[in-house]
DNA sequence: TGGATATAGTTGTATATGTAACTTTGGTCC
DNA sequence: GGACCAAAGTTACATATACAACTATATCCA
């Protein structure tokens, strides 16, 4: 049994790949609740065992998870069950300055708005060549005078050339990135929703 | 040259991967223009030529670049640059009902609220098992009384499984998954932006 | 006890090789 | 000309095999 390849192929076209079979295997035991958050999946040896696929395919499911958002990968400790609802905030925040602005005083102050070297793991994200400076935007959304959000962002110059020109208390970074690049090669990162150590600076 | 690796390394932690070298490769060209979209990029073959790599290395850079939406691959055919700006509505329609609604008579009727069997081309966007059925819903989207948009969505079950008791005259399909679904899991489709053989249903 | 070292287990990268499936092209035969 | 067939070129999947890098644990030694 072993629960692969346990989906009934009702559909023509052949049985799935074999890294497919995997993958839905992982998915189906983390949807049905057998692996909460942060639990250990088996490693690539064991899953090797249990599905009798090579290490090189096994290795290539949990790659593509992991690409995914569903799972967590450390080198030399393991393989873990990702908090998906973290990625959440990575769509959220395109909404925040539209709604509040409808229901109380919105503001907004621009902290930077300069070009600079980004720390490396900006860079990993971003999978732009190192050494490549980037544009760094730091704002601060503020509900009737105190401070809600703070929002690093770092832009790919070649996605937005002019993007240190534009005025970022009339436009959100969203509303002209949406504009100016066809998505992708802009990434952010949520540093802080409740104000504390932000109010010092 | 052939312009692998040109990106300097003025950082530490060593070279790059070579799956990641070639990715860049492609991506550069890309980006700086010099392959426009439908462009046919380097086979395989010849991308093993140029940068020296194995040919397993230089699919898995493909293969990637063809997830994350810079490359279309067809069978037997070829690799070409794909089209972002097509993506981009991926994301655009999350703000469509909050934006028309503050500046217009915005009125939503739903076409279809089912489960049903999903054709292929969705089941393999949703990577979800064959033979699974979905809930599907339609809806037409109006301003001041004209159609403006057709949305097809299909959801999987596993991910909001009350889907089908939601009243969508009152909540936006994103409004609900958003909050319902940690992301991912859904997926959907824009048919047509301007009427015409929509009207007839 | 404390520290250094060895060992096992894990993920990451890279290659060489083979098979399958699909598309296009060219040629052959009728 | 048209139909069929063969071949070349392409992407897709899968395996076996290394080696590297990192982590945690156990062991040995002073």
């Amino acid at each position: 049994m072993s629960g692969f390849a346990s989906a009934p192929p009702p559909d023509a076209s052949g049985p799935a790949p074999l890294y497919r079979q995997v993958k839905d295997y992982v998915r189906r035991s983390i949807l049905a609740g057998d692996w909460p958050v942060d639990h250990r999946v088996p490693s690539e040896s064991e899953l090797v065992r249990l599905s009798g696929a090579s290490r090189m395919t096994v290795h290539r499911a949990l790659r593509e998870l992991k690409d995914e958002g569903w799972l967590r990968r450390v080198q030399g400790q393991g393989t873990f069950v990702a908090d998906r609802r973290a990625r959440l905030d990575l769509l959220e925040i395109r909404n925040i300055a539209d709604t509040i602005r409808s229901r109380g005083a919105y503001s907004c102050d621009v902290v930077l708005h300069e070009r600079s070297l980004a720390p490396p793991d900006i860079v990993e994200e971003l999978e732009t060549g190192r050494g490549v400076q980037l544009f760094h935007s730091r704002l601060v959304h503020r509900l009737d005078g105190a401070p809600f959000q703070l929002e690093d962002r770092w832009v790919n110059p070649a996605a937005a050339p002019d993007y240190l020109g534009v005025d970022l208390t009339r436009q959100t970074p969203n509303e002209y990135l949406m504009r100016a690049a066809p998505l992708s090669e802009v990434e952010h990162r949520l540093e802080a929703v409740l104000p504390g150590p932000v109010e010092q600076e």
